[in-house]
DNA sequence: TTGAAAGCGCTAACAA
DNA sequence: TTGTTAGCGCTTTCAA
């Protein structure tokens, strides 16, 4: 494992020179940078990060936070991150919170704390305020995907838009009852997200003066099983059967489906089905959706710590931009009745 | 953001001692221990781990390198491995090769090189001799997982036993055509799973002397959707239909299952199928499978590592156990013609 | 059991 | 443009 002084050596130069060359900061002439860069490879050197870091307080490195891993979102989220930092020659650290509290504990009060990491991207996690502040206070540089986080900025798309275009979309073909997939059990819940796209439903039947029938709205896990479940229940009864659903993830979408074809029903002839989220699996079923793009999600966030990290970089003009969404038809939505 | 002086003023005792006393190393009296423990407490100090990475050469972070997040393969052995790891200490951080050719090689050559890792783990990666040597060649320690690398240790379940457990499950049942979707296109390809699963196959075909029709062994992606596409045609042929399929993962066979039931055939009683996985959504499918238990997969490797990192703590008896796999049967497999 | 002090490998003033 | 040098915050001999 050479050192930087046997690349000085080599390059005739000192080792201040070296690292200049090298890192890019400070003037050198374009003939020494030339002659350290080829000792460097001659020898085969890589900075130590620990040194580098111990000397500058940067890592180069930030911590990723998600409460687990094994979901389509959030590894997506995670590989746009992932491929994004390391196109800045960042790497990632992966903080899964899935085990539970005592481990929650020991990530924010050790882990993230450790310098290890020089920023922090929270995916879909509430973080309790102590959390935010015990982070904000090692002026750490922070941003939350798709999750409320008070006092730091937040990238999400706007829940109740996307539910509001998605029942939209059945609406305009013609739909009136609409059966929702999603809401929120707990009123008080800190976790917004199912409440708001449950709001953007509401909003768009109320939009087209159709009332809003309780009875139609499910409460459901984010699951295709739950999806499935309610579903079953839902369209089982022979009574008022809903003409089309607005799932609120994907996955549940695809389970309604199922259990739709499982009652002997066509989708979309006897019920329409449409999503959010463009799920891998979306496409395959035919499910209409409303895509949010959750790799470029984790982009966006890598982006916006790079500019609080180098303020020298020229500022991204696109860092406020709400995040992209779009409805894309594909075979789960028609006319009610219609195919 | 405390330094180690800090707590040294504050316990009345020299940095040495604090470090000693946080760290474990060396002899520290009780009571100062706990002067300094509380001290340290107080002012809500942590180590820097760049100044102590610095000072040992040690970084208790551990690397894993993956081809792609996205799969539920993949993030449940990186859940596993993450977990495990911060019961031990250590920080994971995370390499997706996925991005292709430019950005391995610069996972190869800087990423990993930094000294910012004590040790490797590779899941269901090919690694190049030049990429093994470079690891090898800085003496870290390195696991691969689920895939063979040449020189390394490698956690693996028996892929060819486990294909003929499942066969043998169909055969047991009184199956003799068996299809197999899977395969391997390659025959010189460096990725041996497919091969060795469709071994298996051959092999327990082979025990119950019931001969190989290579018309049908399906060339499949391993995911639902050629699993899909692969059993439609399959299925789809009125002449001679298998009467089972093994499908050798769960995706795959999923696709199967939602071939047959659009083909309107009713599994199991005009087809069995089985996959290889007990994927997240196999129960929900009715899917029989093999399970193998990737999250288990993940702590397995943590543990070796730790072996060899930690040569003081007993080691692990486990260690050289074979990875476990269990036949999982539900309702995808029955009789031929049976219920 | 504890302390003094010399690094670990690099960066960034400051000087030249 | 380049070199000298003083740290960055911790660990670890060596002495006491």
């Amino acid at each position: 494992m050479p050192g930087i002084d046997e690349v000085a050596m080599r390059a005739g130069v000192s080792t201040a020179t070296v690292s200049r060359a090298l890192s890019g900061r400070g003037q050198v002439s374009p003939a020494t940078r030339e002659r350290v860069v080829a000792a460097a490879k001659a020898i085969g050197y890589v900075v130590s990060s620990n040194a580098s870091g111990l000397a500058t307080g940067r890592t180069r490195n930030v911590g990723v936070v998600i409460p687990f891993l094994n979901r389509w979102f959030f590894s997506s989220v995670v590989e746009g991150a992932e491929s994004a930092l390391m196109g800045y020659g960042y790497d990632l650290t992966l903080y899964n919170l899935g085990g539970g509290g005592e481990e929650r504990r020991s990530v924010f009060d050790d882990f993230l704390l450790r310098k290890r990491v020089d920023a922090v991207i929270a995916i879909s996690l509430e973080l309790t305020t102590d959390e935010v502040a015990s982070l904000l206070e090692v002026k750490k540089p922070m941003v939350g995907v798709g999750g409320p986080l008070a006092g730091v900025r937040t990238l999400s798309i706007d829940d109740v838009e996307v539910a509001r275009l998605a029942t939209g979309h059945l609406i305009a073909l013609g739909h009136r009852e609409i059966a929702h997939l999603g809401g929120n059990e707990d009123p008080g819940a800190a976790f917004h997200l199912p409440t708001n796209r449950r709001e953007g439903y509401q909003a768009a039947l109320e939009d087209a003066g159709i009332p809003v029938d309780p009875n139609l709205i499910i409460y459901a896990d984010f699951t295709l099983q739950d999806g499935y479940a309610t579903a079953k229940q839902l369209l089982g009864s022979p009574h008022k059967r809903p003409t089309a659903i607005f799932a609120a993830s994907d996955e549940m979408a695809i389970g309604a489906i199922l259990a739709a074809r499982d009652l002997g029903l066509r989708v979309p002839q006897d019920v329409s089905v449409i999503g959010i989220d463009d799920h891998e699996l979306s496409g395959f079923f035919g499910l209409s959706t409303v895509a949010q793009f959750p790799a470029l999600q984790g982009r966006r966030a890598v982006e916006i710590l790079m500019d609080q990290l180098h303020p020298t970089r020229a500022e991204s003009p696109s860092v406020n931009t709400p995040l992209p969404f779009e409805l894309i038809v594909r075979s789960s939505t028609a006319t009610p009745g219609g195919g």
